[in-house]
DNA sequence: ATAGAACTATGTTCTAAAACACAAATATAC
DNA sequence: GTATATTTGTGTTTTAGAACATAGTTCTAT
């Protein structure tokens, strides 16, 4: 957790959205309210109960958001790319942290003191609609991701979830492989199931020629099928 | 569906939050904007496609709002009592309703046209952040809700739904009774399990003396057994 | 008031997925 | 670079809960 210097970045081109939305007052404000941190792989950026105190923005890297469920196991909530802003709901709700983030490689993150955020767009309409979008969409999907993992059955939630990952993390230069490198747990928590039942259903994708494996990365030979997996439950 | 004269309801009193939040000339825009309607038992309110174009507020009655799953299997994502706002989320999100809501019992619905709504918070911050804070609290209840959904077992489930109706609609005169007439297949719906196993659970929870049932009617017994039961999954 | 529909109740069967067990392969730390 | 820990892979067993069947009961509409 090294801190930057802040000119490094240019924050104008790095905070999407926002940057646009702000008056140049609130601008020099930030510039100098932001601080820039570093994260390793598996280093944990949050934990459940912690106060929020800071808007985050992830730069660069890969983010999971996680819950501890019933006797401690694990499920990831949501997965965060850049450049996408995190950490700010438990604040607007005025509660302590539900959830955690952990790298799942290493990160650059933006934090912003949230008391800063929440004066801003108490003044700025559009900046407060921006952050009504942004939970809209995020409770839209949640609602949806209720539906999904307690209906659909193991093939469906992985073929789902592999579908997920190549939307946020996209593929690599071959135009088939996640660009991810993630353990079968994690896959596993993703998709609501257990790591067995993961490398199960995964062995069982390639046997089915619908992806191939080499180690964590994992290459799609036929989205269409996963697509009707996924659909079909 | 009848619509009545809007000034018998008065809404300084009937909308709170926003009503507080507005000033006196957005009061009188909205005054001549909202409308007030009446839904009968199990009639629909809105349809999952539909374009959202009102926000609502429950002003007397109980509305669920559910999502027909996999296979038509339909699932209640939240419950709506008086007096709470529902139906803004797809319009903030540039969506068409991803969700339907129903009453359960006759409603009284305020209606308010959504362009408006964004408008006026679009320049007026306080009214925005008061969305923000919605959307953040049922964000935080979605993203618990997954977790217990799916790795709770069905007599906890059954058990955190019993207390979420206690929790919204309240109990009846005698302490006890939770106050709203269900079908089995509806609670079945909001714990996410079949119409049979939330009957037979019914029946266990009644044997071991932590509730007793006289028809639709649910009367607690012993509450913090009940919470034991929840907590444990 | 009565017929038909919908809901409630309970027993039985079946199955998807969890739990468990262990071996092989990788990763990580020293 | 080697030792230890973690992750991956696969077979076997167990179980929670779905699916199905059927009967009794309670709504609801005419």
């Amino acid at each position: 957790m090294v801190a930057k210097k802040k000119d490094v970045i240019d924050l104008s081109s790095s905070l999407p959205d926002i940057w646009r939305i702000l008056t140049d007052t609130e601008r020099e404000i930030l510039r100098h309210s932001a601080r820039i941190v570093n994260f390793k792989k598996n280093e944990l950026i949050y934990l459940e109960d912690d106060i929020p105190k800071e808007l985050m923005c992830l730069f660069t890297g890969k983010v999971k958001i996680f819950k501890n469920g019933i006797g401690g196991r694990s499920q990831i909530i949501r997965i965060i790319r850049p450049v996408q802003y995190f950490g700010y709901r438990a604040y607007f709700a005025r509660e302590n942290y539900v959830t955690a983030a952990m790298a799942f490689e290493s990160c650059t993150v933006c934090m912003i003191p949230l008391e800063l955020i929440e004066k801003f767009l108490r003044g700025n309409g559009n900046l407060a609609f921006f952050f009504i979008q942004l939970l809209s969409v995020d409770l839209g999907i949640a609602d949806q991701r209720v539906v999904n993992l307690t209906q659909k059955h193991v093939r469906g939630r992985l073929a789902e979830s592999l579908l997920a990952l190549k939307e946020s993390y996209g593929l690599e230069e071959d135009g088939a492989t996640i660009n991810i490198y993630l353990a079968r747990e994690d896959l596993a928590s993703l998709s609501n199931m257990t790591t067995s039942n993961a490398i199960r259903t995964l062995s069982n994708f390639v046997n089915e020629r619908i992806i191939a494996i080499d180690g964590r990365k994992i290459k799609i030979i036929d989205e269409e099928r996963l697509h009707k997996i996924s659909r079909m439950g």
